[in-house]
DNA sequence: GATTAATGTTGACGACGTAAATATTAATCG
DNA sequence: CGATTAATATTTACGTCGTCAACATTAATC
C-alpha cells in the first residue's frame, strides 16, 4: 500500500475500496475510516468459519479479508476472542430465529417440540462452522461476554416453554428437570451426529434419518409426556 | 545446554536427567536417547492438559516439561495433533474404566445405568481438561488415528449393552434409537453441567445434583424402560 | 478553523508449529 | 570386539500468529 517515489512516501488508501466490488460496505468508501469496521468483520469471520475450518481461522487473515491491516480490528475488539464471541452471539441469534421457526410451523405443543428438535440437529448438521464455535469452542464456559451467557440461555428458555406445555404445566418453565433432559437429549443427538457418531447408515439397517426421528419422537413420549 | 571453552563445544546433556530428580523415567537416565519418549510426552501432555487449560497447551512447552529439545517429539508423533490423539486415546482408556466401574458397582440393569449415568457426568465434571479434549476438541470428527474412533466407539457400546438389558433384549446392542437417545442423553447433560447451565442452585430451587438424580433416573423410566 | 477524539496503518516482538541439517547413541553384523 | 547403520535427539531457521507501541489520517466538537 506505499509506494516510495523519490523518497517520498505516498500512500495509496482503498486500492480495492472502489466503488462496484460488491461490497456491503455502508460507510464511505475508498477512504481512510472504513465507516462500518466492526460489523464487517464479524461479516467476514462469521464467511470464513461457516465454509472453512473452524479453528484455524487467524485474526489476520479476517482483517485481510476485510481489507484492512491486521491491527485494525483491535480498535473495535479486545482480543480474537472477543471477535469469536461476537459472531457467536449472531450465531446464536440466527439459531434462535431457526427454533422460532420451528415453533411458528405446528400448533399442537408436541409437534413443536418434535419440530424443534429436528431443527436442533439440522442447525448442527448445516450451519456445522458456527454449530462448532458456538458449543465446542471455550467460549461458552469461559466467556467474559455477557450477551453471549444470555443469549445462548435464550435457545434453552425456548425449549424449556414448549417442554412445559406439552406437560401442561401452567408456568412457562417446568419446575422439574425435564426441561434440562429435554435440552441434553436434543443437544446430545446433535453431538452424536456431529461426531459421525450417528451416521447416515448406521448399524442395524436404520439411518440418520430415521434415528433422528425416534429421538425427536421420544421427546414427546415417555418423561416428556403430560404429567399423570 | 552448550558452553563454549576455546572455541571448542562442549554439550552438556541430560542434566536435569541426574538420578533422584523423581522421574518415572525408565530409560537410562542421563543419556542423549530418553528412553521412552513417548509415553513420556503423552504423560506431560496429560498433565498440562488435565489442570490448566485445554486448549492453550503449547507442543514447545510439552517438550521443556519433559526435558527434551523443542523437535524431539516429532520423532515419535507426526504432529501436534498427533500428540494430542494419543492423549484423547489415554483419555477415553481411563473414561472406558471408570464407566466399568459403575457397571460392576451393581447388578440390577437399571440400576447399572444410573450408575453409568452418573459416572459419565462425573468424569465430565472431574477431569475437564480431559473431557473438553476428548469431546470437544475437533479430534473426534476429524481424527486421521483409527485407535480414536475405536476406542470412543467403545465408551458408545458399553453403555448399548446395558441398555439392552435395561429392556430385556437379547441382542448385546438395541436394534431401534434406544442406546443412541441413552447415550444423547447422559452427553448432553454432562455437556450442560459443564457449560455451567446446570449448576449447583439453579433456578426453581433444585441444584445440580438433583438435576442429574432425575435426569439419569429417566435413563431407566420412560422409553428406556423393558419393551412392552 | 483549530483542537481533540476516533479510527486506521506500520513496524516490531515473542511464541508457536515445524522443516532441514547435524550430532549422538543403540543395534546389527562382520 | 570393531565398524556400519538405524534410531533418536539437538540446533538452527523460517513463516505465521496474536498483540503492543508509535504514528497517520479522518471525523467530531467547540
Amino acid at each position: 500500500m506505499r509506494s516510495e517515489i523519490d523518497g517520498v512516501n505516498i500512500k495509496v488508501y482503498g486500492v480495492n475500496m472502489e466503488p462496484g466490488n460488491g461490497a456491503k460496505r455502508r460507510g464511505r468508501r475508498g477512504s481512510y475510516h472504513h465507516g462500518n469496521l466492526r460489523a464487517a468483520l464479524i461479516e467476514s469471520a462469521t464467511a470464513m468459519i461457516e465454509d472453512g475450518g473452524g479453528e484455524g481461522i487467524s485474526l489476520r487473515e479476517v482483517a485481510a479479508r476485510t481489507g484492512v491491516s491486521q491491527t485494525a480490528p483491535y480498535r473495535h475488539f479486545a482480543d480474537k476472542t472477543a471477535l469469536l464471541s461476537a459472531v457467536a452471539v449472531s450465531g446464536f441469534q440466527a439459531f434462535a430465529e431457526c427454533l422460532d421457526q420451528a415453533i411458528a410451523s405446528a400448533d399442537e405443543p408436541a409437534e413443536r417440540l418434535a419440530a424443534m428438535g429436528r431443527a436442533y440437529v439440522e442447525f448442527a448438521m448445516t450451519r456445522t462452522g458456527m454449530f462448532r464455535l458456538m458449543f465446542l469452542s471455550d467460549l461458552l464456559p469461559n466467556s467474559q461476554d455477557p450477551e453471549l451467557g444470555s443469549v445462548a440461555m435464550g435457545t434453552f428458555q425456548r425449549l424449556a416453554r414448549v417442554v412445559s406445555a406439552c406437560r401442561g404445566d401452567t408456568d412457562s418453565v417446568p419446575r422439574d428437570a425435564t426441561a434440562v433432559a429435554a435440552w441434553a437429549l436434543i443437544h446430545g443427538l446433535a453431538m452424536l451426529c456431529l461426531y459421525g457418531v450417528v451416521h447416515p447408515d448406521m448399524a442395524g439397517g436404520i439411518g440418520r434419518e430415521a434415528i433422528i426421528d425416534q429421538v425427536t419422537r421420544s421427546l414427546t413420549s415417555g418423561v416428556f409426556g403430560p404429567r399423570v
